[in-house]
DNA sequence: AACGATTAGATCGTGCGCGATATATCTCGG
DNA sequence: CCGAGATATATCGCGCACGATCTAATCGTT
C-alpha cells in the first residue's frame, strides 16, 4: 500500500472533515421541511431532545452535551423561550445559573417529532444495525478530537 | 434484534445526523489553530482546495463540488479576493459567469498548507485505511441523502 | 428581430457558531 | 467580613449558510 502522497491529501473527496461538513449540511437540509411544521431549526431541534431527554438543565449543561458555546445557546433559547417552548430562570440557589424547563407546550412538542428520526432514517437508505455502526463510529472520532483540543 | 422504540431513537447520542453535526464542528475547532497562520478560515480553506484542484472555475463549479449556494460564495469569494489568493473575473463568452482564478499568492500558499492535513490526521487517532474507510462510507451516505432532497 | 423563459451571480434578512469581552454572582483565604 | 479569583451567563462582532428575491445576460421560439 502506496504512503498517500500530499496532493492525494489536500484532495477534497479525500478529506474525511468535507465529508463530516458537507453530510452534515446534507442532514440539515433534509431536517428543515420536517422540523418546519414544528416551528423548529435544526439546531433548536437538537435543544429540544436535550430537554426531552433531561428537563431542567442549565446552559451550561445542554452547551456540554452539544457542544455549543453560550454565545451560540442564549440567543437560541430566548428564541425557543419567545416560541413559548422553554422557560429561563435563575436558579435560586446560584444565580448566576439559567436553568431550562419546558413548557407545556415545549413538552407536548415531542409527540409531533417522534415520527422524524424515523423519516430520516428511511432517507439514508441504510440498516439500523448500519446507522448504529456509523453513529457510534463517528462519536468515538468526536471524543477523540475533543480531546486532542482540550489537551492543547 | 428488538425494534428501536420512538425513545430511543430520540436521544441525542443514538443520532447519526448529531453525530455528524458534532464532529464536524470539532474538525473546524481543530483546524482553526492550523489555518490562523495561513489567514484562512475552514470553509475558505474548502474553496482553496477546490481550486487548487483545478483553477479557473466558476462560482456555480464550486458550489456543485461543496455543495454551497451562490449566497454563501459569493461574499466568502470577495473575501479571497481582497486578501489577495484569488481574482474574480466575468467570462468573456457568457457575462453571466464568474471565473475563479488563483493569484501567484494563492496558488504559492498550497505549500504551506500541505502539512496540515497530516497533522489533522493523527489527531483522528486512525490508520490511513480507517480514515479512508470511514471518509468513503460519509460520502456515500452525503450522496444518498443528497439524492433523496433533489427527488423531492 | 423580439420576447418569454432560463441561467449565473449578487443582495438581503435570519439564524447559527465562535472568540473576546463584560457583568453578575459565588467562593475562599485571611 | 472583605477582596481576589473563579464561575455562569450575556453581549458583541465577524463569518458562514440558506431561502427569497433581484438583476443582467443568454437562449429558444417564433
Amino acid at each position: 500500500m502506496a504512503r498517500p502522497s500530499s496532493s492525494d491529501l489536500l484532495k477534497i473527496d479525500n478529506l474525511l472533515c468535507f465529508a463530516l461538513y458537507s453530510a452534515g449540511h446534507s442532514f440539515t437540509r433534509l431536517y428543515k421541511p420536517l422540523l418546519e411544521p414544528l416551528g423548529l431549526t435544526y439546531p433548536q431541534f437538537l435543544v429540544m431532545i436535550a430537554l426531552w431527554e433531561n428537563d431542567g438543565q442549565t446552559v451550561s449543561d445542554i452547551g456540554e452535551k452539544l457542544l455549543l458555546e453560550s454565545s451560540t445557546l442564549t440567543p437560541l433559547l430566548k428564541r425557543l423561550e419567545t416560541a413559548g417552548l422553554i422557560k429561563r430562570t435563575r436558579d435560586r440557589d446560584d444565580e448566576r445559573v439559567v436553568r431550562i424547563t419546558l413548557t407545556r407546550q415545549g413538552a407536548a412538542l415531542k409527540d409531533k417529532a417522534a415520527t422524524i428520526p424515523e423519516a430520516i432514517g428511511c432517507a439514508t437508505n441504510l440498516t439500523i444495525n448500519d446507522v448504529k455502526k456509523l453513529t457510534h463510529e463517528i462519536a468515538a472520532l468526536r471524543k477523540t478530537l475533543q480531546s486532542a483540543l482540550t489537551a492543547a
